[in-house]
DNA sequence: CCAATAGTGTGACGAACATCGAACTAGCGG
DNA sequence: CCGCTAGTTCGATGTTCGTCACACTATTGG
């Protein structure tokens, strides 16, 4: 009935930044979502599912303008959810929605033998 | 011990173009071969793994010039394999490879939630 | 041997995109 | 209230890349 002030205050510092609605992933922008390295490297630092704080991130040599970009680009693909905490941010992959529409996908994607992959490509 | 002119002649008709080795493949170059729309669609027609004559592959609307291009981009990203048979060339998907090295990858891209999100993306 | 056919390679062009710096916004702590 | 900090947004820039036309190579069939 009531919203309370603190729910207020939850709503207002808790907000989420826009994605699309699970049903509306798509493959081709997944893909094209992790077709940059920096991004498929947050991707695959995120495989947990778990809320991370964007600091806590691979040292990705970028610039915080271009960091935002890319989380941007991740959001807007499908791949991550947002949330403000205060100042700082934290960001998750969603696994669960990723998974009930392109089974596999993220698993592939993350695998040991993905990420070692990267890290090759990575050195070179 | 001899080797017999048809068998001869099978060897120079039926070259393989180059492609990396097994171990070689990676999956920075995989998702990006398949970030482009066109070579997305081309993989998932060759989803059977078996050989297919590139005439017949599903319509691009792209000038030969170009999918040569995009047929060379699947074939050095370990994608593909490109067999010659004598005026005109043959191509499959890689399955067992892709699988043994990042399992459930080709799967995933291949499936038919996968096909239909990148008809959708078609029809837009 | 010659014409037709199938595909490759190259150079040019335009669009997409990763990157940066700078200006801006919002929360936090004195 | 004021500076500090964390991220976003915007404009500019350089690069990557998809596309095409054209030239070239190789194979097949008369």
């Amino acid at each position: 009935m009531f919203v309370t002030l603190l729910e207020v205050a939850r709503v207002m510092t808790d907000r989420s930044l826009p994605m699309p609605a699970a049903d509306d992933i798509r493959l081709p922008d997944l893909v094209k979502a992790v077709s940059d390295q920096n991004r498929l490297r947050i991707v695959m630092a995120l495989a947990d599912g778990e809320f991370h704080y964007i600091v806590e991130l691979p040292g990705l040599d970028v610039q915080k303008s271009t960091l935002s970009h890319h989380l941007r680009t991740l959001r807007e693909s499908g791949f991550t959810e947002t949330q403000f905490d205060g100042r700082t941010c934290q960001i998750r992959l969603r696994v669960s929605e990723l998974d009930a529409r392109f089974p596999g996908f993220v698993d592939a994607v993350t695998s040991p033998s993905a990420q070692a992959s990267v890290e090759l490509s990575l050195a070179e």
